[in-house]
DNA sequence: ATTTGTTACTTAAACGTTTAAGTAATATAT
DNA sequence: ATATATTACTTAAACGTTTAAGTAACAAAT
């Protein structure tokens, strides 16, 4: 890499001081610099192609106008598509945007934590994962802002964006026991985490206690999806009162057990009534079209990106816990 | 945001310079300060909580370890999993990954390598968009490390990764023929991209120039995929000789395709066979198991990283130009 | 007893910025 | 004519590191 064209270059050449150069082209009002030597020096800048150096500036400043974003993992599309949404609305606010993948892994996310601080990211967008609320506590004694999205940690005082999750699941059973089923099987994820639990709650909440058994409820290891899913699904069948539907928690667990179905050659909505949590281009494909519960990702991100600015730019004490509402799409999947 | 511990707080606290902080701190070979106050530093730095300022290693040492990387989209899953293969084997070699998504324009694209030439990045991998050489080319003459991935551009020398896509396309036309077909139609984008061109060409060579008919290559724009690939299809099924094959140039044009061809209830493989280039979990749902070209895409996005840390870490003019095989994964949709 | 060497540090400069404080020259006010 | 302001700069310190060069204390060699 050739050496950066810097402020000295410039001053060198126009044979003033640097501060003048500084004054010169980081000022936009003309601050005590003579107009004749405001355009040379704007003009050879120019002819060097001279790129502030944002490494000093951030340095000088303290802010490295960066932000962390760690998300489960970015190449699932939930996911991508918060980062596109960050990524604009970032660069809006003059922000750039590191991302790093925990997958769901505590250990993986302080690595991650550390990491980016190291990088003096300016402050985070956390998709937090199981147990990780030591990092967040240790974000907030070091006052580093941040906001949690998709998932957050009730007994924890934090920024979070995230959506009304026991409300969307509990709308999509009522759906289903509209629709007339009875016994009603969810596939949810093994996990503490607030989202799940919502969701959980909200499938409880909506099947009265007579009716809700146990083993209705499955819920799988995130590293177990693929085995467990299909294995989950069969044993919700396979009992003497077999499920006449099914909810999934996410689009990845929609997308396996779907899947499954198809192989097994069990037809949707004849045979089995399904409601999945999130949407996925996948879902376009399938024979029936789904009902789902779609969330407002890109009001879940632009709000996530918005409160960190805030919050870097003056921090307070103030936090926004932001929860949004999803909508239940009707499809043919639970008719 | 807390003010951070710096060497300076370990130095004043331990009663010696910073300069000595620094050596026992970075220096994994205790160099030359005695056990005993090493050991105090240490103690002190842990009690601290101190993190090293990248940015001020940074500064110092001209480099940021910090990649950016540039793709047309973060939320489409082709390039949302390359972004966590890269990811991870950055991680691996020490490098932070920042992206940036172009939208396919020349003019973001420019924006963004500004953007993180301001950032200081160490290096770029790009899947570079159209008429961009000669935000390339200033790349080349500022000699910052670079590598072109999915795409790149045959009359200028650079790195890059990509595969045959020539072959790939032929091969899947050869298949196509194989199985009967004799007026096979591709949809492909309307751009000069080398990786699109190839495929285009591919397509011609394996069509023979009698039955070849312009009439049967249809290029979409890149921002009007949606109105323009169902009018194509139509095209191409309402003239006077119906084709009987359809090839997609990529994944988000198989997709918006076959969807199309779902609306119409025209049958797969029964009224129409299909190839599509590039994989996505929304086939799995197709009702016919699809015939497709997959890409290696961990290879590629490691060698990415692989040649791009290579070139950072001992610049040279020799050149890594890859090129990797696809292979034809057979569905039914052709048969 | 003097030189030479070694140990265990410290000093100071550098990376590229920003910015408060300083200064010399000129202009304005009294 | 002197004091005060204003203009147009420059100096120098700071941000947090690294590292070459310097130094003081002591040990070993002659």
């Amino acid at each position: 890499m050739q050496k950066r064209v810097s402020l000295k270059d410039i001053a060198k050449k126009a044979g003033v001081s640097i501060a003048t150069v500084s004054y010169v082209l980081s000022k936009q009002k003309n601050s005590g610099v003579s107009a004749e030597v405001s355009d040379k020096i704007r003009k050879i800048a120019k002819e060097l192609n001279y790129r502030p150096n944002q490494i000093a500036k951030s340095l000088q400043s303290g802010k490295s106008h960066t932000i962390g974003l760690i998300v489960a993992d970015i190449s699932n599309p939930f996911f991508a598509q918060i980062a596109r949404i960050i990524e604009d609305e970032a660069k809006k606010n003059g922000y750039t945007v590191i991302f790093g993948s925990s997958d769901e892994k505590a250990s993986k996310s302080g690595d991650l934590i550390k990491f980016l601080l190291n990088r003096q990211v300016d402050g985070f967008i956390i998709a937090p994962s199981e147990a990780s609320e030591n990092q967040l506590r240790n974000l907030k004694e070091q006052k580093v802002p941040f906001v949690l999205i998709d998932r957050y940690f009730p007994n924890m005082e934090t920024n979070f964006v995230t959506i009304n999750n026991q409300k969307a699941a509990f709308d999509a059973i009522k759906r289903l026991k509209e629709n007339g089923k009875e016994r009603i099987g969810m596939i949810a994820y093994d996990t503490q985490l607030h989202h799940m639990q919502e969701r959980v709650k909200g499938y409880k909440d909506a099947i009265t206690s007579e009716e809700y058994e146990d083993q209705l409820l499955h819920e799988v290891e995130f590293s177990k999806t693929k085995e467990s899913v299909p294995k989950a699904i069969d044993e919700l069948l396979n009992g003497a009162h077999p499920i006449d539907a099914i909810f999934f928690a996410t689009n990845t667990l929609g997308i396996t057990g779907l899947k499954h179905l198809n192989e097994r050659n069990i037809k949707v909505p004849d045979d089995i009534a399904v409601i999945v949590f999130d949407e996925s281009e996948a879902f376009d494909f399938f024979y029936c079209p789904l009902t789902y519960v779609k969330q407002p990702l890109p009001d879940l991100a632009k709000k996530a990106v918005n409160v960190l600015v805030e919050q870097i730019d003056k921090p307070s004490h103030k936090l926004s816990k932001i929860q949004l509402e999803a909508e239940l799409i009707i499809g043919d999947s639970c008719s």
